[in-house]
DNA sequence: TCCCGAGCATTGCGGCAACATTGCGCGAAT
DNA sequence: ATTCGCGCAATGTTGCCGCAATGCTCGGGA
Protein backbone atom coordinates (compact mmCIF):
# COMPACT_ATOMS: atom_id res chain seq x y z
CA UNK A 1 0.00 0.00 0.00
CA UNK A 2 1.34 3.35 -0.99
CA UNK A 3 -0.02 6.72 0.02
CA UNK A 4 0.81 10.33 -0.59
CA UNK A 5 1.42 12.62 2.35
CA UNK A 6 1.03 16.31 1.62
CA UNK A 7 2.39 18.14 4.65
CA UNK A 8 4.80 21.02 5.03
CA UNK A 9 5.65 20.62 8.70
CA UNK A 10 8.63 18.35 8.65
CA UNK A 11 8.31 17.12 12.22
CA UNK A 12 4.81 16.04 11.60
CA UNK A 13 5.68 14.41 8.34
CA UNK A 14 8.58 12.54 9.88
CA UNK A 15 6.55 11.22 12.75
CA UNK A 16 3.72 10.17 10.50
CA UNK A 17 6.12 8.54 8.10
CA UNK A 18 7.71 6.48 10.84
CA UNK A 19 4.38 5.42 12.24
CA UNK A 20 2.88 4.47 8.91
CA UNK A 21 5.94 2.47 7.93
CA UNK A 22 5.34 0.24 10.87
CA UNK A 23 2.05 -0.55 9.35
CA UNK A 24 3.68 -1.51 6.11
CA UNK A 25 2.62 1.51 4.21
CA UNK A 26 4.93 3.07 1.69
CA UNK A 27 4.87 6.84 1.81
CA UNK A 28 5.69 9.52 -0.66
CA UNK A 29 6.04 12.81 1.10
CA UNK A 30 5.73 16.21 -0.59
CA UNK A 31 5.70 19.63 1.02
CA UNK A 32 3.84 21.79 -1.43
CA UNK A 33 0.70 21.89 -3.47
CA UNK A 34 2.71 21.95 -6.66
CA UNK A 35 4.67 18.83 -5.79
CA UNK A 36 1.51 17.12 -4.69
CA UNK A 37 -0.15 17.84 -7.99
CA UNK A 38 2.84 16.37 -9.75
CA UNK A 39 2.91 13.30 -7.54
CA UNK A 40 -0.75 12.56 -8.12
CA UNK A 41 -0.17 12.74 -11.81
CA UNK A 42 2.70 10.33 -11.53
CA UNK A 43 1.28 7.59 -9.42
CA UNK A 44 -2.02 6.03 -8.50
CA UNK A 45 -1.92 6.14 -4.72
CA UNK A 46 -4.10 4.09 -2.47
CA UNK A 47 -4.89 7.19 -0.44
CA UNK A 48 -3.89 10.82 0.05
CA UNK A 49 -3.32 12.62 3.34
CA UNK A 50 -3.70 16.31 2.76
CA UNK A 51 -2.76 19.18 5.03
CA UNK A 52 -4.56 22.46 4.58
CA UNK A 53 -1.93 25.14 4.79
CA UNK A 54 0.92 24.80 2.38
CA UNK A 55 3.68 27.30 1.58
CA UNK A 56 2.29 27.73 -1.90
CA UNK A 57 -1.34 27.89 -1.05
CA UNK A 58 -4.39 26.15 0.28
CA UNK A 59 -4.22 22.35 0.19
CA UNK A 60 -7.95 21.97 -0.23
CA UNK A 61 -7.90 23.31 -3.73
CA UNK A 62 -6.20 20.13 -4.82
CA UNK A 63 -9.31 18.14 -4.13
CA UNK A 64 -11.49 19.42 -6.96
CA UNK A 65 -8.55 19.18 -9.30
CA UNK A 66 -8.04 15.56 -8.43
CA UNK A 67 -11.71 14.70 -8.67
CA UNK A 68 -11.99 16.52 -11.95
CA UNK A 69 -9.27 14.29 -13.27
CA UNK A 70 -11.54 11.35 -12.50
CA UNK A 71 -9.30 10.04 -9.76
CA UNK A 72 -11.26 8.68 -6.87
CA UNK A 73 -8.41 7.94 -4.53
CA UNK A 74 -9.58 8.41 -0.93
CA UNK A 75 -8.49 11.72 0.53
CA UNK A 76 -8.19 12.46 4.22
CA UNK A 77 -7.80 16.12 5.12
CA UNK A 78 -5.63 17.06 8.08
CA UNK A 79 -7.01 20.23 9.64
CA UNK A 80 -6.24 22.31 12.69
CA UNK A 81 -8.39 21.25 15.55
CA UNK A 82 -10.97 23.96 15.49
CA UNK A 83 -11.05 24.50 11.81
CA UNK A 84 -14.69 23.78 11.42
CA UNK A 85 -15.09 25.53 8.18
CA UNK A 86 -12.16 23.60 6.76
CA UNK A 87 -13.68 20.26 7.62
CA UNK A 88 -16.90 21.02 5.97
CA UNK A 89 -15.41 22.56 2.92
CA UNK A 90 -13.08 19.61 2.54
CA UNK A 91 -15.89 17.11 2.57
CA UNK A 92 -17.91 19.23 0.22
CA UNK A 93 -15.09 19.39 -2.18
CA UNK A 94 -14.84 15.64 -2.32
CA UNK A 95 -12.63 14.57 0.57
CA UNK A 96 -13.50 11.29 2.24
CA UNK A 97 -12.69 12.12 5.82
CA UNK A 98 -10.84 14.60 7.98
CA UNK A 99 -8.68 14.54 11.10
CA UNK A 100 -8.25 17.42 13.51
CA UNK A 101 -4.72 18.07 14.64
CA UNK A 102 -3.21 17.09 16.94
CA UNK A 103 -4.29 13.49 16.68
CA UNK A 104 -3.22 10.05 17.75
CA UNK A 105 -1.59 8.18 14.94
CA UNK A 106 -3.55 5.06 15.67
CA UNK A 107 -6.71 6.89 14.95
CA UNK A 108 -5.41 8.03 11.64
CA UNK A 109 -4.53 4.47 10.74
CA UNK A 110 -8.00 3.38 11.69
CA UNK A 111 -9.56 6.05 9.52
CA UNK A 112 -7.32 5.10 6.68
CA UNK A 113 -8.48 1.52 6.93
CA UNK A 114 -12.06 2.58 7.11
CA UNK A 115 -11.75 4.76 4.10
CA UNK A 116 -9.96 2.06 2.15
CA UNK A 117 -12.55 -0.51 3.03
CA UNK A 118 -15.28 1.78 1.86
CA UNK A 119 -14.65 1.07 -1.80
CA UNK A 120 -15.97 -2.43 -2.07
CA UNK A 121 -17.21 -1.98 -5.61
CA UNK A 122 -13.78 -1.34 -6.95
CA UNK A 123 -12.01 -4.03 -5.03
CA UNK A 124 -12.95 -6.22 -2.14
CA UNK A 125 -11.00 -5.83 1.05
CA UNK A 126 -10.29 -9.53 1.43
CA UNK A 127 -8.77 -11.44 -1.43
CA UNK A 128 -8.48 -15.19 -1.34
CA UNK A 129 -6.45 -17.59 -3.43
CA UNK A 130 -5.53 -21.15 -2.64
CA UNK A 131 -5.35 -21.45 1.13
CA UNK A 132 -4.15 -17.90 1.38
CA UNK A 133 -6.22 -14.81 2.00
CA UNK A 134 -5.22 -11.21 2.25
CA UNK A 135 -6.90 -8.34 3.99
CA UNK A 136 -5.98 -5.28 2.01
CA UNK A 137 -6.87 -2.57 4.49
CA UNK A 138 -4.76 -4.22 7.19
CA UNK A 139 -2.09 -5.50 4.83
CA UNK A 140 -2.43 -8.85 6.50
CA UNK A 141 -2.11 -12.23 4.86
CA UNK A 142 -3.43 -15.30 6.60
CA UNK A 143 -3.43 -19.04 6.11
CA UNK A 144 -6.46 -20.90 7.38
CA UNK A 145 -7.32 -17.86 9.45
CA UNK A 146 -3.91 -17.68 11.08
CA UNK A 147 -1.95 -14.55 10.29
CA UNK A 148 1.25 -14.95 8.32
CA UNK A 149 4.18 -12.79 9.30
CA UNK A 150 6.25 -11.49 6.45
CA UNK A 151 8.99 -8.90 6.18
CA UNK A 152 7.84 -5.57 4.91
CA UNK A 153 9.11 -5.76 1.37
CA UNK A 154 7.88 -9.26 0.80
CA UNK A 155 4.53 -8.23 2.17
CA UNK A 156 4.33 -5.37 -0.29
CA UNK A 157 5.17 -7.71 -3.13
CA UNK A 158 2.50 -10.12 -2.02
CA UNK A 159 -0.05 -7.33 -1.72
CA UNK A 160 0.62 -6.10 -5.22
CA UNK A 161 0.34 -9.59 -6.65
CA UNK A 162 -2.78 -10.43 -4.69
CA UNK A 163 -4.52 -7.28 -5.84
CA UNK A 164 -4.13 -8.48 -9.38
CA UNK A 165 -4.44 -12.16 -8.73
CA UNK A 166 -4.52 -14.26 -11.86
CA UNK A 167 -3.36 -11.35 -13.96
CA UNK A 168 0.13 -10.29 -14.77
CA UNK A 169 1.91 -7.56 -12.88
CA UNK A 170 4.73 -5.90 -14.75
CA UNK A 171 8.09 -5.64 -13.04
CA UNK A 172 7.72 -1.90 -13.09
CA UNK A 173 4.31 -1.91 -11.50
CA UNK A 174 5.70 -4.17 -8.83
CA UNK A 175 8.62 -1.87 -8.20
CA UNK A 176 6.23 1.05 -7.87
CA UNK A 177 4.21 -0.83 -5.32
CA UNK A 178 7.22 -1.70 -3.22
CA UNK A 179 9.36 1.42 -3.39
CA UNK A 180 8.60 5.11 -3.25
CA UNK A 181 10.29 7.33 -5.74
CA UNK A 182 13.01 8.50 -3.46
CA UNK A 183 14.25 4.96 -3.30
CA UNK A 184 16.90 4.10 -5.75
CA UNK A 185 17.35 0.47 -6.56
CA UNK A 186 20.33 -0.51 -8.59
CA UNK A 187 20.37 -4.20 -8.18
CA UNK A 188 18.05 -7.10 -8.32
CA UNK A 189 16.70 -6.41 -4.87
CA UNK A 190 13.19 -6.80 -6.15
CA UNK A 191 13.99 -10.19 -7.60
CA UNK A 192 15.36 -11.39 -4.34
CA UNK A 193 12.21 -10.39 -2.52
CA UNK A 194 10.16 -12.25 -5.06
CA UNK A 195 12.44 -15.21 -4.66
CA UNK A 196 12.20 -15.27 -0.87
CA UNK A 197 8.47 -14.80 -0.94
CA UNK A 198 8.12 -17.58 -3.42
CA UNK A 199 10.12 -19.87 -1.19
CA UNK A 200 7.97 -19.07 1.82
CA UNK A 201 4.76 -19.62 -0.08
CA UNK A 202 6.04 -23.03 -1.06
CA UNK A 203 7.14 -23.93 2.46
CA UNK A 204 3.82 -22.85 3.87
CA UNK A 205 2.09 -24.84 1.17
CA UNK A 206 -0.10 -21.81 0.64
CA UNK A 207 -1.73 -23.18 -2.48
CA UNK A 208 -0.59 -20.26 -4.57
CA UNK A 209 2.49 -19.84 -6.68
CA UNK A 210 4.27 -16.94 -8.29
CA UNK A 211 4.75 -17.49 -11.99
CA UNK A 212 7.31 -15.64 -14.02
CA UNK A 213 6.30 -14.01 -17.26
CA UNK A 214 9.60 -13.61 -18.95
CA UNK A 215 10.16 -10.16 -20.34
CA UNK A 216 7.03 -8.83 -18.67
CA UNK A 217 6.62 -9.52 -15.01
CA UNK A 218 4.96 -11.88 -12.57
CA UNK A 219 1.61 -13.46 -11.95
CA UNK A 220 0.18 -14.98 -8.81
CA UNK A 221 -2.05 -17.96 -9.32
CA UNK A 222 -3.70 -20.63 -7.22
CA UNK A 223 -2.09 -24.00 -7.72
CA UNK A 224 -4.34 -26.44 -9.54
CA UNK B 1 1.48 -2.55 -30.90
CA UNK B 2 3.98 -0.36 -32.61
CA UNK B 3 4.61 3.28 -31.95
CA UNK B 4 6.85 5.98 -33.29
CA UNK B 5 9.08 7.85 -30.88
CA UNK B 6 10.30 11.22 -32.12
CA UNK B 7 12.96 12.29 -29.66
CA UNK B 8 16.45 13.66 -30.11
CA UNK B 9 17.78 13.05 -26.61
CA UNK B 10 19.31 9.64 -26.82
CA UNK B 11 19.24 8.89 -23.09
CA UNK B 12 15.59 9.57 -22.95
CA UNK B 13 14.88 7.55 -26.04
CA UNK B 14 16.88 4.62 -24.74
CA UNK B 15 15.16 4.56 -21.40
CA UNK B 16 11.75 4.87 -22.97
CA UNK B 17 12.54 2.16 -25.45
CA UNK B 18 13.58 -0.26 -22.75
CA UNK B 19 10.54 0.47 -20.65
CA UNK B 20 8.05 0.22 -23.46
CA UNK B 21 9.47 -3.06 -24.70
CA UNK B 22 8.61 -4.56 -21.38
CA UNK B 23 5.05 -3.72 -22.18
CA UNK B 24 5.33 -5.44 -25.50
CA UNK B 25 5.35 -2.33 -27.50
CA UNK B 26 7.58 -2.17 -30.53
CA UNK B 27 9.26 1.16 -30.99
CA UNK B 28 10.66 2.94 -33.97
CA UNK B 29 12.86 5.74 -32.88
CA UNK B 30 13.76 8.74 -35.01
CA UNK B 31 15.70 11.83 -34.00
CA UNK B 32 14.53 14.47 -36.40
CA UNK B 33 11.42 15.95 -37.89
CA UNK B 34 12.47 14.83 -41.33
CA UNK B 35 12.90 11.21 -40.33
CA UNK B 36 9.64 11.32 -38.47
CA UNK B 37 7.83 12.54 -41.55
CA UNK B 38 9.32 9.71 -43.52
CA UNK B 39 8.45 7.11 -40.90
CA UNK B 40 4.83 8.22 -40.75
CA UNK B 41 4.62 7.86 -44.49
CA UNK B 42 6.01 4.35 -44.36
CA UNK B 43 4.06 2.82 -41.59
CA UNK B 44 0.73 3.08 -39.86
CA UNK B 45 1.68 3.40 -36.22
CA UNK B 46 -0.65 2.80 -33.33
CA UNK B 47 0.53 5.99 -31.70
CA UNK B 48 3.17 8.69 -31.95
CA UNK B 49 5.22 10.16 -29.12
CA UNK B 50 6.46 13.54 -30.18
CA UNK B 51 9.10 15.69 -28.55
CA UNK B 52 8.93 19.42 -29.16
CA UNK B 53 12.47 20.45 -29.83
CA UNK B 54 14.25 18.65 -32.62
CA UNK B 55 17.58 19.47 -34.22
CA UNK B 56 15.85 20.35 -37.44
CA UNK B 57 12.96 22.28 -36.04
CA UNK B 58 9.86 22.34 -33.93
CA UNK B 59 8.22 18.93 -33.49
CA UNK B 60 4.76 20.37 -33.18
CA UNK B 61 4.62 21.37 -36.79
CA UNK B 62 4.40 17.70 -37.70
CA UNK B 63 0.97 17.50 -36.18
CA UNK B 64 -0.96 19.54 -38.73
CA UNK B 65 0.95 17.81 -41.51
CA UNK B 66 -0.08 14.42 -40.21
CA UNK B 67 -3.68 15.44 -39.66
CA UNK B 68 -3.81 17.02 -43.07
CA UNK B 69 -2.79 13.69 -44.54
CA UNK B 70 -5.92 12.28 -42.92
CA UNK B 71 -4.00 10.15 -40.48
CA UNK B 72 -5.66 10.07 -37.11
CA UNK B 73 -3.05 8.15 -35.23
CA UNK B 74 -3.07 9.29 -31.61
CA UNK B 75 -0.25 11.73 -30.85
CA UNK B 76 1.16 12.38 -27.40
CA UNK B 77 3.38 15.44 -27.12
CA UNK B 78 6.33 15.35 -24.74
CA UNK B 79 6.92 18.83 -23.41
CA UNK B 80 9.26 20.40 -20.91
CA UNK B 81 7.65 20.57 -17.56
CA UNK B 82 6.54 24.18 -17.53
CA UNK B 83 5.91 24.52 -21.19
CA UNK B 84 2.37 25.67 -20.83
CA UNK B 85 2.14 27.28 -24.16
CA UNK B 86 3.41 24.10 -25.80
CA UNK B 87 0.77 21.98 -24.18
CA UNK B 88 -2.01 24.18 -25.30
CA UNK B 89 -0.71 24.65 -28.79
CA UNK B 90 -0.13 20.93 -29.13
CA UNK B 91 -3.68 20.09 -28.21
CA UNK B 92 -4.98 22.84 -30.46
CA UNK B 93 -3.02 21.52 -33.37
CA UNK B 94 -4.55 18.10 -33.00
CA UNK B 95 -2.48 16.20 -30.47
CA UNK B 96 -4.39 13.83 -28.23
CA UNK B 97 -2.52 14.31 -25.00
CA UNK B 98 0.70 15.68 -23.57
CA UNK B 99 3.20 14.66 -20.92
CA UNK B 100 5.46 17.03 -19.02
CA UNK B 101 9.03 15.91 -18.66
CA UNK B 102 10.37 14.38 -16.57
CA UNK B 103 7.76 11.72 -16.11
CA UNK B 104 7.37 8.21 -14.84
CA UNK B 105 7.05 5.65 -17.56
CA UNK B 106 4.06 4.03 -15.92
CA UNK B 107 2.10 7.17 -16.46
CA UNK B 108 3.05 7.33 -20.07
CA UNK B 109 1.86 3.77 -20.51
CA UNK B 110 -1.39 4.66 -18.82
CA UNK B 111 -1.88 7.64 -21.09
CA UNK B 112 -1.08 5.55 -24.10
CA UNK B 113 -3.73 3.08 -23.09
CA UNK B 114 -6.21 5.83 -22.43
CA UNK B 115 -5.55 7.42 -25.77
CA UNK B 116 -5.79 4.11 -27.58
CA UNK B 117 -8.99 3.24 -25.85
CA UNK B 118 -10.46 6.57 -26.77
CA UNK B 119 -11.12 5.46 -30.32
CA UNK B 120 -13.86 2.96 -29.68
CA UNK B 121 -15.54 3.50 -33.00
CA UNK B 122 -12.46 2.61 -34.91
CA UNK B 123 -11.52 -0.47 -32.98
CA UNK B 124 -12.85 -1.99 -29.81
CA UNK B 125 -10.40 -2.72 -27.05
CA UNK B 126 -11.40 -6.35 -26.69
CA UNK B 127 -11.47 -8.59 -29.71
CA UNK B 128 -13.01 -12.03 -29.47
CA UNK B 129 -12.76 -15.01 -31.75
CA UNK B 130 -13.58 -18.59 -30.94
CA UNK B 131 -12.90 -19.06 -27.24
CA UNK B 132 -10.11 -16.56 -27.40
CA UNK B 133 -10.29 -12.89 -26.59
CA UNK B 134 -7.66 -10.25 -26.69
CA UNK B 135 -7.42 -7.01 -24.78
CA UNK B 136 -5.58 -4.69 -27.09
CA UNK B 137 -4.64 -1.96 -24.65
CA UNK B 138 -3.06 -4.45 -22.27
CA UNK B 139 -1.81 -6.80 -24.94
CA UNK B 140 -3.39 -9.62 -23.03
CA UNK B 141 -4.99 -12.67 -24.59
CA UNK B 142 -7.32 -14.80 -22.52
CA UNK B 143 -9.21 -18.03 -22.82
CA UNK B 144 -12.47 -18.23 -20.93
CA UNK B 145 -11.35 -15.22 -18.95
CA UNK B 146 -8.06 -16.76 -17.93
CA UNK B 147 -4.96 -15.04 -19.22
CA UNK B 148 -2.85 -16.90 -21.73
CA UNK B 149 0.88 -16.54 -21.34
CA UNK B 150 2.80 -16.23 -24.55
CA UNK B 151 6.35 -15.28 -25.36
CA UNK B 152 6.79 -11.78 -26.54
CA UNK B 153 7.16 -12.39 -30.25
CA UNK B 154 4.30 -14.82 -30.45
CA UNK B 155 2.19 -12.34 -28.55
CA UNK B 156 2.94 -9.69 -31.12
CA UNK B 157 2.01 -12.02 -33.93
CA UNK B 158 -1.24 -12.88 -32.24
CA UNK B 159 -2.04 -9.22 -31.66
CA UNK B 160 -1.49 -8.36 -35.29
CA UNK B 161 -3.68 -11.20 -36.47
CA UNK B 162 -6.41 -10.51 -33.97
CA UNK B 163 -6.59 -6.88 -34.95
CA UNK B 164 -7.42 -7.95 -38.46
CA UNK B 165 -9.37 -11.04 -37.61
CA UNK B 166 -11.02 -12.68 -40.59
CA UNK B 167 -8.95 -10.63 -42.97
CA UNK B 168 -5.57 -11.47 -44.36
CA UNK B 169 -2.42 -9.99 -42.95
CA UNK B 170 0.48 -9.62 -45.33
CA UNK B 171 3.74 -11.23 -44.34
CA UNK B 172 5.23 -7.82 -44.56
CA UNK B 173 2.61 -6.27 -42.33
CA UNK B 174 3.17 -9.03 -39.85
CA UNK B 175 6.89 -8.46 -39.86
CA UNK B 176 6.29 -4.78 -39.27
CA UNK B 177 4.11 -5.56 -36.30
CA UNK B 178 6.67 -7.83 -34.74
CA UNK B 179 9.94 -6.14 -35.54
CA UNK B 180 11.03 -2.54 -35.67
CA UNK B 181 13.05 -1.51 -38.64
CA UNK B 182 16.35 -1.60 -36.88
CA UNK B 183 15.89 -5.30 -36.41
CA UNK B 184 17.36 -7.29 -39.16
CA UNK B 185 15.90 -10.68 -39.81
CA UNK B 186 17.68 -12.91 -42.23
CA UNK B 187 15.89 -16.14 -41.70
CA UNK B 188 12.44 -17.48 -41.32
CA UNK B 189 12.24 -16.43 -37.72
CA UNK B 190 8.82 -15.00 -38.33
CA UNK B 191 7.58 -18.28 -39.73
CA UNK B 192 8.77 -20.13 -36.72
CA UNK B 193 6.86 -17.80 -34.45
CA UNK B 194 3.75 -18.33 -36.48
CA UNK B 195 4.32 -22.02 -36.32
CA UNK B 196 4.78 -22.13 -32.59
CA UNK B 197 1.80 -19.90 -32.02
CA UNK B 198 -0.32 -22.08 -34.25
CA UNK B 199 0.69 -25.12 -32.27
CA UNK B 200 -0.21 -23.49 -29.00
CA UNK B 201 -3.58 -22.34 -30.27
CA UNK B 202 -4.31 -25.90 -31.28
CA UNK B 203 -3.18 -27.34 -27.96
CA UNK B 204 -5.25 -24.83 -26.07
CA UNK B 205 -8.18 -25.63 -28.29
CA UNK B 206 -8.70 -21.94 -28.62
CA UNK B 207 -11.30 -22.23 -31.33
CA UNK B 208 -9.29 -20.16 -33.76
CA UNK B 209 -6.80 -21.19 -36.37
CA UNK B 210 -4.17 -19.47 -38.44
CA UNK B 211 -4.74 -20.05 -42.14
CA UNK B 212 -2.03 -19.60 -44.69
CA UNK B 213 -2.71 -17.53 -47.76
CA UNK B 214 -0.04 -18.70 -50.06
CA UNK B 215 1.99 -15.95 -51.61
CA UNK B 216 0.34 -13.29 -49.51
CA UNK B 217 0.24 -13.86 -45.82
CA UNK B 218 -1.89 -15.21 -43.02
CA UNK B 219 -5.41 -15.01 -41.74
CA UNK B 220 -6.82 -15.74 -38.33
CA UNK B 221 -10.27 -17.24 -38.28
CA UNK B 222 -12.60 -18.86 -35.79
CA UNK B 223 -12.89 -22.57 -36.37
CA UNK B 224 -16.33 -23.56 -37.62
C1' DT C 1 -1.87 -36.74 -64.35
C1' DC C 2 2.52 -36.39 -62.82
C1' DC C 3 6.46 -33.72 -61.83
C1' DC C 4 8.85 -30.02 -60.05
C1' DG C 5 9.94 -25.89 -57.85
C1' DA C 6 8.88 -22.23 -54.87
C1' DG C 7 6.89 -21.09 -50.74
C1' DC C 8 5.74 -22.57 -46.32
C1' DA C 9 6.06 -25.67 -41.92
C1' DT C 10 8.42 -27.76 -38.43
C1' DT C 11 11.87 -28.53 -35.14
C1' DG C 12 16.54 -29.13 -32.84
C1' DC C 13 20.22 -26.24 -31.49
C1' DG C 14 23.29 -22.71 -29.56
C1' DG C 15 23.78 -18.25 -27.78
C1' DC C 16 22.41 -14.95 -24.83
C1' DA C 17 19.85 -12.10 -21.92
C1' DA C 18 16.57 -12.35 -18.31
C1' DC C 19 15.65 -14.31 -14.16
C1' DA C 20 16.63 -17.18 -9.70
C1' DT C 21 19.11 -18.09 -5.82
C1' DT C 22 21.90 -17.34 -1.99
C1' DG C 23 25.74 -15.69 1.09
C1' DC C 24 27.38 -11.44 2.90
C1' DG C 25 27.76 -7.14 5.39
C1' DC C 26 25.53 -3.18 7.01
C1' DG C 27 22.37 -0.75 9.64
C1' DA C 28 18.14 -0.32 12.09
C1' DA C 29 15.29 -1.96 15.50
C1' DT C 30 14.65 -4.24 19.83
C1' DA D 1 24.32 -7.02 22.05
C1' DT D 2 21.70 -9.59 19.10
C1' DT D 3 18.52 -10.19 15.61
C1' DC D 4 16.70 -9.51 11.25
C1' DG D 5 15.48 -7.23 7.09
C1' DC D 6 17.56 -5.22 3.33
C1' DG D 7 20.34 -4.21 -0.72
C1' DC D 8 24.05 -5.97 -3.20
C1' DA D 9 26.59 -8.94 -6.16
C1' DA D 10 28.29 -13.31 -7.75
C1' DT D 11 26.90 -17.37 -9.67
C1' DG D 12 23.71 -20.69 -11.50
C1' DT D 13 19.57 -21.60 -14.39
C1' DT D 14 15.95 -21.02 -17.76
C1' DG D 15 13.70 -20.31 -21.82
C1' DC D 16 13.19 -17.13 -25.89
C1' DC D 17 14.83 -16.28 -30.15
C1' DG D 18 17.10 -16.41 -34.42
C1' DC D 19 19.04 -19.70 -37.33
C1' DA D 20 19.16 -23.31 -40.56
C1' DA D 21 18.32 -28.01 -42.08
C1' DT D 22 14.82 -30.76 -43.56
C1' DG D 23 10.29 -32.01 -44.88
C1' DC D 24 5.85 -30.78 -46.77
C1' DT D 25 2.18 -28.62 -49.83
C1' DC D 26 0.32 -26.36 -53.37
C1' DG D 27 -0.24 -25.18 -57.98
C1' DG D 28 1.20 -24.68 -62.73
C1' DG D 29 2.77 -26.72 -67.02
C1' DA D 30 3.47 -30.32 -70.33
Amino acid sequence: MRILLVEDELDMAGALGAALSKHNIVIDHVSSVGDAREAVRLHAYDAILLDRQMPDGEGLRLIPEIRAADIDTPIIVLTAHNDHEGRIRGLDLGADDYMGKPFVVEELIARLRAVLRRQPLLSPDVITAGRLSFEVSHMEPSLDGKPVILPRRELLVLAALMKRIGRTVTREALANAVYNFDAEIQSNALDSHVSRLRKKLAELDAGVAIHTIRGIGYLLKAAE
